[in-house]
RNA sequence: GGCGGUGUAGCUCAGGUGGUCAGAGCAAGCGGCUCAUAUCCGCUGUGUCAGGGGUUCGAGUCCCUUCACCGCCA
């Protein structure tokens, strides 16, 4: 880290996709992107903290019409969503960039012209693949042995216009860029699998779309709009103003993009290509953190397992989310959340080891020492002891911050804790009162004082709000610096003892959260009833991997595998939980029998996509394959994807079953496909 | 299929270049203290270090191999 050449520092979260909703993924990104700046603030360097929005491409032009608003109000009307969730986690971006901001479409069209004029981007063909039947393209990656997934019927190969960013021309320059930077990607092993594929050859890369127009104009060319990456990785540089803006001057190379593993290579490959394109400075690094499971699952919403992130906080607390995330995870592997695990990681670690500290020594103070910080007075040998171990950690978590390895860090921070909670056991304080030996009293309880100091400042990063209220109760006075000088809390200060700062969680309000949380303690909110509901049972499967295929669909940017969190709350729901069902009139086009299914029917239906959809519906109780063409039904357009009889299926349909025998919902009238149902 | 990774105490995991490396935290048991949120401190592990083979005076630590799981391969 060569953060001696300059006093600025910029992180950055992926700019998530506006369609979707906050999950724990995104928080968990967005957490890490927080604690890492807030750490660099407190060592007084001048930190930028980017997060932000993507906001173009075909699915959310739809997504709109669907909703009967106009493109930008509808992106307006779904950011709210993001900006209260990441406020509710304590986190705070210094900014948050829109890519349908005036200030990223400007600097985006510099770009582009930038590279344009070095010959690097290039109008070529695009070639997709067409079926008469569907009278709609597909990647090659959708096809099945060539054939068109729908009908079975060989695809033909359409040409297609597209500007295209000379990638292959990279190959070498990336190459080099690696090896001069070994730590460009974190951790190392992801670094390898880059550098492998980058061996492997480049292919240019389609980087605009013409057949829809919720985008940034291609400069000199208004038939195109900029393509996902192009557009959404560049907001990096934009949110600074461009290049020879102040704050790009202040800021930029970036000293760490943070991502998830699935989007590494788009921040790895295409977008240092794009700035080699541009002239421009590459990153320090890019991270690629793991994925959570839940409770050893993949997030999957037909599991019910998903968490969302606000209720977590309002539930456990901000900081203990925060702090159970950051300590309970290896920062660059998977992870898992488990209530039990965080439940443990907040009655062991917060509440015994840190909080009681915190109250018995206040306590201590109160009691033997008139309530207010005694001198420091003459150290003694046990003093100095605690010193060392202070400085020896403040020393060794810094280098773990910086490292990215906030777990670690985390954990030496804790050491600490035992450190004074010996320390405060050995000394006795309690034994020098009543053996009048007041100035060693005061020696000691200074000292113990001072540790917590330091924990609470080290803290400060991961639990911003607990570790603020820890400050305040032994007296010390912000603002805060990570801590550099022993002996630094002011004497005479009145302490404050306060309700425990973690209370601990016993059995009956672990229950208690885990029912307003809706998550069974022991899997009980699997596998319920969903009998009006057919089509996808419980799935186990990730949702598909972002962007693996550049499709007419826009594939979100995210940082994180899963979408949504379904809730189940006693009783009620509020609206916005209904909300996110995307619920759609789709026509039936063709169906078939899935062979070797009693109750499974394939259905290939005109969402409102644009391309025919595969869904997959457990009704051949009561229907017919041929009696269903050409009815409208409902849809759940927005259910992850789901495999079943090796067909995937995406979404399903509603349907009420009596007599073991499902019922179809369908429309009367000659309502559109892809009108959302509300 | 190609390349890479992982498999260590009940649980979660540490263990550069081979020789106190058989460990930590949690959980469990026992003891102590009493300032404290039934908290804190101390003590307690007969673990085939996934299985097999090999190199070596000596291997979780290197090599080969088998099994299981995972990642990347536009």
């Amino acid at each position: 880290m060569d953060s001696a050449n300059r006093t600025g520092y910029f992180v950055t979260t992926p700019i998530y996709y506006v369609n979707d909703v906050p999950h724990l993924g995104t928080a968990y990104t967005t957490i890490a992107a927080d604690v890492f700046a807030r750490f660099h603030r407190l060592r007084g360097r001048n930190v930028r903290f980017l997060t932000g929005l993507d906001e173009h491409g075909q699915k959310i032009a739809e997504a709109a019409e669907a909703a009967g608003l106009e493109p930008k109000a509808f992106v307006d009307r779904m950011a709210a969503p993001f900006r209260e969730a990441w406020a509710a986690l304590d986190t705070n971006p210094d900014d948050f960039i829109r890519t349908t901001e005036e200030r990223h479409q400007r600097v985006v069209q510099a770009l582009w012209s930038r590279i344009a004029a070095t010959g690097d981007i290039y109008k070529g063909l695009y070639e997709d693949w067409y079926c008469t039947g569907c009278e709609a393209y597909y990647t090659e990656k959708d096809l099945v042995d060539g054939k068109c997934p729908v009908h079975e019927r060989p695809a033909t190969k359409m040409r297609t216009e597209s500007y295209f960013f000379r990638l292959s021309a990279y190959q070498e320059r990336l190459l080099r860029f690696y090896a001069a930077q070994p730590d460009f990607v974190l951790p190392a092993s992801r670094m390898n699998e880059v550098v492998r594929f980058v061996e492997s050859g480049l292919r240019d890369l389609s980087i605009s779309r013409a057949n829809f127009r919720w985008g940034i104009p291609v400069p000199g060319d208004d038939e195109h709009v900029m393509y996902v990456w192009f557009d959404a990785l560049s907001n990096y540089v934009s949110a600074l103003g461009g290049e020879g803006a102040p704050d790009y001057r202040s800021f930029w190379p970036a000293d760490v993009h943070l991502v998830g593993k699935d989007i590494l290579r788009f921040h790895a490959v295409y977008w240092p290509a794009f700035l080699i394109a541009a002239g421009m400075p590459l990153p320090r690094h890019v991270f690629a953190h793991g994925w959570l499971t839940i409770n050893g699952q993949k997030m999957s919403k037909s599991l019910r397992n998903v968490v969302e992130p606000r209720r977590l906080a309002e539930c456990y607390g901000v900081d203990a989310v925060r702090y159970y995330l950051m300590r309970d995870v290896n920062f660059g592997l998977d992870g898992d959340f488990s209530h039990a695990a965080l439940v443990g990681r907040i009655n062991a670690d917060l509440a015994n080891d840190l909080g009681n500290l915190l109250n018995r020594t206040v306590a201590l103070v109160e009691k033997l020492a008139g309530g207010t910080v005694p001198p420091a007075g003459e150290p003694g040998e046990r003093e100095r002891a605690l010193r060392q171990a202070a400085e020896r950690t403040a020393a060794q978590a810094a280098d773990e911050f910086e490292a990215y390895r906030p777990h670690r860090a985390l954990e030496a921070i804790w050491a600490l804790c035992a450190e004074g909670n010996r320390f405060v056991d050995a000394a006795a304080p309690w034994a020098l009162a009543k053996a009048g030996r007041t100035a060693e009293l005061h020696s000691v309880l200074y000292a113990a004082l001072e540790a917590l100091r330091w924990i609470a400042l080290m803290t400060l990063p991961v639990m911003p709000g607990k570790a603020r209220i820890a400050l305040s109760r032994i007296g010390d006075v912000l603002p805060a610096a990570w801590p550099a000088t022993w002996g630094g809390l002011p004497s005479g200060v009145k302490v404050v003892r306060g309700e425990p700062l973690f209370p601990r969680i016993d059995a009956d309000r672990e229950k208690e959260l885990a029912r307003m949380l809706g998550i069974g303690t022991e899997g009980a909110a699997v596998g319920d009833r969903r009998s009006t509901v057919e089509g996808a049972p419980a799935a186990d499967r990730p949702p598909p991997a972002a962007a693996v295929a550049p499709t007419a669909d826009r594939p979100p940017p995210t940082a994180a595998p899963n979408p949504e969190r379904a809730q189940r709350v006693e009783g009620t729901i509020p609206y916005d939980h209904f909300a996110k069902l995307e619920l759609r009139i789709a026509k039936v086009l063709a169906a078939e029998k899935v062979p070797k299914a009693d109750k499974l029917i394939r259905l290939s239906i005109d969402a409102g996509d644009g391309t025919p959809r595969t869904i997959v519906a457990g009704i051949a109780a009561r229907y017919q394959p041929e009696q269903l063409v050409g009815k409208r039904i409902v849809v759940l357009a927005n259910l992850e994807p789901r495999t079943l009889r090796g067909i995937e299926s995406h979404g399903m349909l509603l349907a009420a079953t009596h007599d073991g025998k499902p019922c179809v919902l369908t429309v009367e009238d000659e309502i559109p496909p892809g009108t959302r149902v509300s």
